[in-house]
DNA sequence: GATGCAGTTGAACACCGTTCAGTGGTCGCG
DNA sequence: CGCGACCACTGAACGGTGTTCAACTGCATC
């Protein structure tokens, strides 16, 4: 059976899954399909657009907030959502960090989130920039989780752990700052 | 004469302030130190290591902020000289990111950091949100921008770019949250 | 002069992403 | 049926990568 450009994504992300980005090599994933290395390069002009249509999976599987709630829950519960599906694929952080680096365009999820904060900021200049913070907030809180899970010598970084806390925190701080007035609201202070 | 840690470090610095992450490989280090690759590692354990060293350098070139200034001031003056000075040198951000999830303590700039977002956060353990959030959102903007200059098509991004608005936008939002109260302020309203 | 050790070499190991001439196999067409 | 065209793939190679290690210098000390 001849592969199919699906199909050699979908290994990715279960190697991805499984072993983590280190492991996500155009040899290991020729192996894993059960083929010459080369054969990837038919499907797939690099490696680099190979992490990007991963990365498209890892976003999709989270669905879009629903419309009709109030806007302040839809990106508390989208950003959440994003979070915990991201956190449970190893490095997930870094591939959609390279992707969200190489294409920042192509992500659907983003649009998403960025119509739920329209509904919270009027101003569409403001919104564009809560959105970036609330991205930056997601995706290092991410690695961090997941530094701290592999290197934390074993300190599990489970259900609760203190990065969820902290991760909502932050979300909190973003949110009672949007809240509390446009983004060019605060300036130095008595110039 | 003898090579000293600290030349490893410095050209290692050097190196990618010149040419880059992608051009700071071991082999190019020692070619430039006019050595063969294998007596780096008298000096350094890895590469992961060097690379915690470079950025702590990265780090160390911006002051600490003056202790008699607004609280507010301070936040926002150290942590926009921290990005100025981060992504003036290429693929900073992912440096600083790498050495950051290898050993996320030993960064004392971070504890300057902290220190000014005490004064402007009396509870501890929102502070800790907050400079994380901050972190996170500092990191996010210098890739972002770094990014967006090399593959934007030549797109400059230089003095006074939308990234500078943008982050500037997310750090007012911040500062806007944290006076606006505790981190713990902002509930799914109304359950 | 002999001993010991800090510092370095050069070669090797096991990988990596990527390219490309060649090769099957399948299809439509005469 | 024969024959060309073309898709999908192979196998080998290129030029890199981080890292290790036995062997070798050159210098200081006894």
């Amino acid at each position: 059976m001849a592969l199919t450009r699906e199909q050699v994504v979908e290994t990715a992300v279960d190697l991805l899954r499984r072993y983590g980005l280190g492991d996500l090599s155009m040899r290991r994933l020729a192996r894993e399909l059960g083929v010459a290395p080369g054969a990837i390069y038919w499907h797939v002009d690099s490696k680099q657009e190979l992490i990007v249509e991963v990365a498209a999976v890892l976003w999709e599987q989270v669905p879009a907030p629903s419309l009709h709630l109030p806007a302040g829950e839809a990106v508390v519960g989208y950003t959440r959502a994003l979070r915990a599906a991201l956190v449970t694929v190893p490095d997930g952080a870094d591939v959609v960090a390279l992707a969200h680096a190489v294409d920042p365009l192509a992500v659907p999820a983003l649009n998403a989130l960025y119509g739920a904060v329209a509904r919270l900021v009027p101003v569409a200049s403001d919104g564009a920039a809560v959105v970036e913070l609330i991205v930056h907030h997601l995706l290092g809180s991410v690695a961090a989780a997941q530094t701290r899970r592999q290197a934390g010598l074993v300190g599990r970084c489970g259900e609760g752990c203190t990065c969820d806390a902290l991760f909502d925190a932050g979300l909190g701080v973003i949110l009672a700052g949007v809240q509390a007035g446009s983004a060019a609201a605060w300036t130095p202070a008595t110039t």
